[in-house]
DNA sequence: CGCTAGAATGAACACGCGTTCAATTTGCGT
DNA sequence: ACGCAAATTGAACGCGTGTTCATTCTAGCG
C-alpha cells in the first residue's frame, strides 16, 4: 500500500477508512488525504474476505427491456447506492427457466442478499444455494409461499395488498356500466398474476358479475395485441377488460381502437397494473392500479438491510398497498 | 475449504476449478462431483485478488428507466453474461453531474471495465480513476473525442456513422413534400444530440432546404411534448420534426395529435432516433433511425475483451452504422 | 509528581485463492 | 527391467484487508 510509504504504520490506514476505530483525527485527517492525492481507496475485494461483507446486491431479472422491471431497478439501484451498496445485476434465459445454474454462478460474487424478480423461483432454493446471503420473498396475501410444510423456514416478506386496487377499478368500471369482463393474465407461472386473477374473479362475484373470460398473456405487448384479437373473434360482447400490466394493457388499447374500430373508454373500458411512466402518455392515458414503487422499492431495502444487521432476528414483514390512478380509459 | 476435508490436497481444488492446470482428469471429475454435493463454489473476491481480475464490469447510467437505455443495459448484461462477466450498475445523480465521487466509489469494486452511458464524463477522468479498468469511447464521427491535445492517449473508440440514417430520413419526408424542418434536441451536453443536431443541418443544407428550428429537450416525453406546444405557439410552417430520440418524437407525436389538432403524416411528419422496442406500437407506429442494439453492445464487448487480452495493443475502433426504419409517421 | 484508566498504536494472524518450484509419479521407448 | 522426459502433485508464498492482543502514549485526578 502507498499511503503507509508517504508516511507511517499499516493499520493506520485501515482504522483511518473505519468510522467506528480508534483513531487520532489528526493522523486521520493527514491518511485520508495523503489517500487522496495517491488515488487510494480500500480494496473491497480483500476486504469482504476477512468482514463476510461484500456490499453486493444480486438482482436477478428476465428481461431489463420490460418498463416496469427497468423502473424497479432503478429505483432499487438508488436506493441501495446510497446505503453504501452496488447493484450486480443478472439475466435469466429468456425461457424463464431459473435453473440453479444462474445461481450457483451468481454464488461467486458472495453478494450480501439477493432479490429475485423472476418469480419462478422458490425462496428455498435460493437460500440453499446461496446460503449466505440474504434471501427476501415478494409475496401476496393468500399465497403462503409453497413452504407452508411442517417446520419449514419462514423467510422475510413484503407482502402486497392487491384487494384495494381491484376493488376500486371493477366499481368504477361497474359504474360507467360494463357487464361483461375479461382478465388479461400476465406469464403463465408468475405469484403476481395467479393472485390477480384470483382477487378479480371473487370481487366480480361479490358485486353479482359473471366470472371473467380470461385473455392468456404473458405481460408483453404483442401478446396482448393479439389476444384481443382472438377474444373478439370469437365474442363480441366483453367491454371492460382488465390487464395484468400497463404494457399489456397499451397491446389491448391499441389492437381495439387501431385494427378493431372500438372507442376505448365508450366501447370497452380498459384498466392496467403497476402504473409505468409510460401510462401518463396522452395516447394511451390509461387508469390504472398503482403499485407505488418508491415504497416498493424502499420497503425491500429495509428489509435487506434489517436481516444483514441482526441475521438471526426473527422474520419480518412489511407490507404495501395498491390504490387506482383514473385516467382516461374508463370514463 | 471443505473439498479437501471430503477427499485429498487443497490446490488439486484450485486445479480442478481452472481448466488450464494439469490433472488427472479422473481426479478433476471426482474433486468437481464432491464440490457439487457440498455445494462449494470458488470464490471470486479470493481470486481476483491473486489473478487481478474481478470479472466484474461497471456500468454508468443516468436514468435506467429510459427505454433505450434499459434495454442497452439488457443487451449488455446478456452479453457480458455469456463472456463470464457481470454487471455492476451504477446510477449517476439526476442532475448529470458525473462527479469524480462515483467512479471513487466504484473503484473499491475493482472493476475490470467501465462503461459509462452518461456522456458527460471525459474519458481521462475514467482513466485516472479508475487506473486498473479498460475505459471505453463511445464516440461519433467528427468528435474528436477532446483528446486532441498532443500526446494525449487514445482510448478505444466506438465510432456511430448518424450520416447514413439520418440522410435516408431527411430524403424520405422530403419525398413527401415536407420543406420546413424542425429538430428536437437531446440532453444539453449529450455528445449524440450535438452530433445529430450537425448532421441534420448538414444534409438539409447540401438539399437545398432551410436550417432547422431548433426545440429544446433533453430525451424525456414531458418536455418534448412541451416544446412541440410552444413551437407551434410561435411558429405555425413547420410540417417535419426530426426527433433526438424515440420518447421524445413520441411526446411530439402526441402534442401534435392530442393536443393542436394536427395529422401526424398529412399534416406534420416526424421522424425518431434509436428504434425502441416501442416504436412499433400501433399508437406510434414511428418511422425511425435504428442503431442496432445487439450490433452495438456485441462491439462494446469485443472492445473490452481485446483490451483484456492485451492491455498494451494499440488502440482499436469499431464502427456500426445507423439506418431507417420505414413505418407510418412520414406518409 | 505519581498513579491509573482509557485511548492510541503496531505486530501477528487469518480470510480463500492462484502460482511458483521442487519433489514425485506416470508413461513410453528400448 | 531400465532410463528419461513429461505429467502430476504438494508445500510455501503473497494478494490487501480487518481484527485481536499486548504494548505504549495520553490525560486526568489526587
Amino acid at each position: 500500500m502507498v499511503a503507509r510509504t508517504a508516511n507511517v504504520s499499516r493499520v493506520a490506514v485501515s482504522r483511518a477508512f473505519n468510522p467506528h476505530a480508534s483513531i487520532k483525527p489528526a493522523k486521520r485527517d493527514m491518511i485520508l488525504r495523503i489517500a487522496q492525492e495517491l488515488n487510494y481507496t480500500p480494496d473491497r475485494a480483500a476486504r469482504s474476505m476477512v468482514t463476510g461483507r461484500s456490499h453486493l446486491v444480486g438482482v436477478i431479472v428476465p428481461d431489463v427491456c420490460s418498463p416496469w422491471e427497468s423502473q424497479e431497478i432503478d429505483a432499487l439501484t438508488t436506493a441501495l447506492q446510497a446505503e453504501g451498496f452496488a447493484t450486480l445485476l443478472f439475466k435469466t434465459r429468456t425461457d424463464l427457466s431459473m435453473d440453479e445454474t444462474l445461481l450457483t454462478y451468481m454464488k461467486g460474487y458472495n453478494p450480501d442478499s439477493v432479490i429475485a424478480f423472476t418469480e419462478n423461483v422458490r425462496p428455498q432454493t435460493l437460500a440453499r444455494v446461496l446460503e449466505r446471503a440474504v434471501p427476501i420473498y415478494v409475496a401476496y396475501p393468500g399465497d403462503d409461499g409453497n413452504d407452508e410444510e411442517a417446520g419449514a423456514p419462514l423467510f422475510d416478506r413484503l407482502d402486497v395488498i392487491q384487494r384495494t386496487g381491484i376493488e376500486q377499478a371493477i366499481a368504477l368500471m361497474q359504474g360507467y356500466g360494463a357487464k361483461r369482463f375479461a382478465f388479461l393474465s400476465g406469464a403463465r407461472h408468475s405469484l403476481a398474476t395467479v393472485e390477480r386473477e384470483k382477487m378479480v374473479r371473487r370481487v366480480l362475484a361479490e358485486r353479482g358479475l359473471d366470472p371473467p373470460v380470461v385473455m392468456p398473456g404473458d405481460y408483453t405487448y404483442d401478446t396482448a395485441y393479439r389476444a384481443t384479437l382472438n377474444l373478439f373473434r370469437v365474442d363480441e360482447g366483453v367491454d371492460a377488460i382488465f390487464a395484468a400490466n400497463d404494457v399489456g394493457a397499451f397491446g389491448v388499447i391499441d389492437a381495439l381502437r387501431h385494427e378493431l374500430g372500438k372507442r376505448v373508454p365508450q366501447d370497452v373500458k380498459v384498466v392496467g397494473f403497476d402504473d409505468i411512466l409510460q401510462s401518463h402518455w396522452k395516447s394511451y392515458n390509461l387508469t390504472t392500479v398503482k403499485i407505488d414503487l418508491v415504497e416498493r422499492v424502499q420497503a425491500l431495502v429495509r428489509l435487506i438491510l434489517a436481516r444483514l444487521r441482526n441475521p438471526s432476528a426473527p422474520s419480518l414483514t412489511e407490507t404495501i398497498g395498491t390504490r387506482l390512478v383514473v385516467r382516461g380509459t374508463v370514463g
